[in-house]
DNA sequence: CGCACCGATATTGTCGACAATTTTGTCTCT
DNA sequence: AGAGACAAAATTGTCGACAATATCGGTGCG
């Protein structure tokens, strides 16, 4: 069968996202190559389709092309990931601090209602509830910041670093570590305190970074020869 | 003639460049319809190299398009242009930190020249002079602090505010302000200072963005009805 | 035995044509 | 005359084929 199927019009928007999913999910490892037609014939599609919709995923960051060489998975290195999170870092900063500026009473209550589930979800052992939380705290804040460009960003710099996202998240330990942080960011928006929301937002981000390069160190031990 | 010629491999590139062009310089005009035809008439290239070109802008940020209706030159408004200084404010924030931590002595004496071409261009009225030399002094701390995610959001995010910086750039006392502050970002760097490096690139930001404010309403004074 | 040259194969880049969709203009009916 | 429906034009989305380019394997020469 072939991955994903899509409504009438605009086949190449569904064919990036049905790409964008083998790549985010594994089926595709990085280094990877992707030839046109190979796609071409697993998503019963046409080459130009193929063709647009990796050049969408390029610009994402998630497929790397060379000029006549083709396609193929962009790898993400650790250093890589640790220069995303350093700009993730003052982003997401801008975005608390903006947050915190503009937050509606209404909007309070949601994000200490985030921040309960998050300790219940620790507090169970519950990684992928709590995983999601955190995707969907990160989400309401830089919505309630109202930052369009810095969303636009932040996405695109998320989808490029899935795996090292998803490799921490999977971290023994890591939850009870990331969770005061997060609440911390809550308070200090809830407080409408825009320089301790940043400042604890990038508090979260550097954690984060350390965090990647420790769990990198763990799983490559010397160099896998 | 057609505006841009180029060598053979790799059409596409230079459509993409040469399109850029005509929107930066204004010969398409914000929200003007990009009709594919009509570009590839006027560029002589056939259509699927249009329709890639207008793809890759599309990513950049500079071309808007919807779904079976066609692209148009995006407008960038005011309350955009400022989200997207703002963005800038901190990512330029963190590249002139990490610069202040790398730099070496070479470097330094490079930033420091490009100080002193500054202040000349300033006293003497060159204001295109002094506008080159701002875009190379940010150029190169990008650079030396080693940031090629930073680099790419940046570019993607100049490309498309180029319009309001240009306007900026003309404005009438504009470069005797933005003078003192990009020294003290040079010297900040050059005194391996990360934190005030950091405060003095945030704060000729947001200089930036209260006087794009304020030229856009010298220009646009009540409401062209 | 190694290296350079050359041809065969695989893959990408480009093109023109066709199908699907949206927009525009016109005509009729109330 | 105005609103709605229908047809025609314009424009985009998709497809298959051809040309240009890179990669791989073999052959001859030093």
């Amino acid at each position: 069968m072939t991955t994903g199927d899509a409504r009438r019009g605009e086949e190449t928007v569904s064919l990036v996202a049905a790409i964008r999913d083998s790549i985010v999910r594994g089926d595709f490892v990085p280094n990877q190559r992707l030839v046109e037609a190979d796609l071409s014939a697993q998503f019963s599609a046409s080459r130009a389709s193929v063709r647009a919709a990796l050049l969408e995923l390029t610009n994402e960051g998630l497929v790397e092309r060379v000029q006549n060489r083709g396609a193929r998975v962009r790898a993400v290195s650790l250093d890589e990931a640790v220069e995303i999170c350093e700009v993730r870092m003052v982003v997401e900063g801008l975005c608390a601090a903006k947050a915190a500026e503009r937050i509606t009473a209404k909007e309070i209550k949601e994000l200490k209602e985030i921040g309960k589930s998050m300790r219940k979800a620790v507090s169970n052992g519950d990684v992928l509830g709590y995983s999601q939380l955190n995707q969907q705290l990160h989400r309401r804040v830089r919505e309630i910041g109202e930052q369009q460009t810095a969303t636009q960003v932040l996405d695109r710099l998320r989808a490029q670093s899935v795996r090292h996202q998803f490799r921490l998240a999977m971290h023994p330990g890591r939850p009870s570590t990331s969770l005061p942080e997060h609440l911390a960011i809550i308070d200090a928006i809830c407080q409408h305190d825009a320089e301790a929301a940043e400042r604890a937002a990038r508090t979260h981000l550097r954690s984060v970074i350390a965090a990647l390069r420790e769990v990198d160190q763990a799983s490559t031990p010397v160099l896998a020869r």
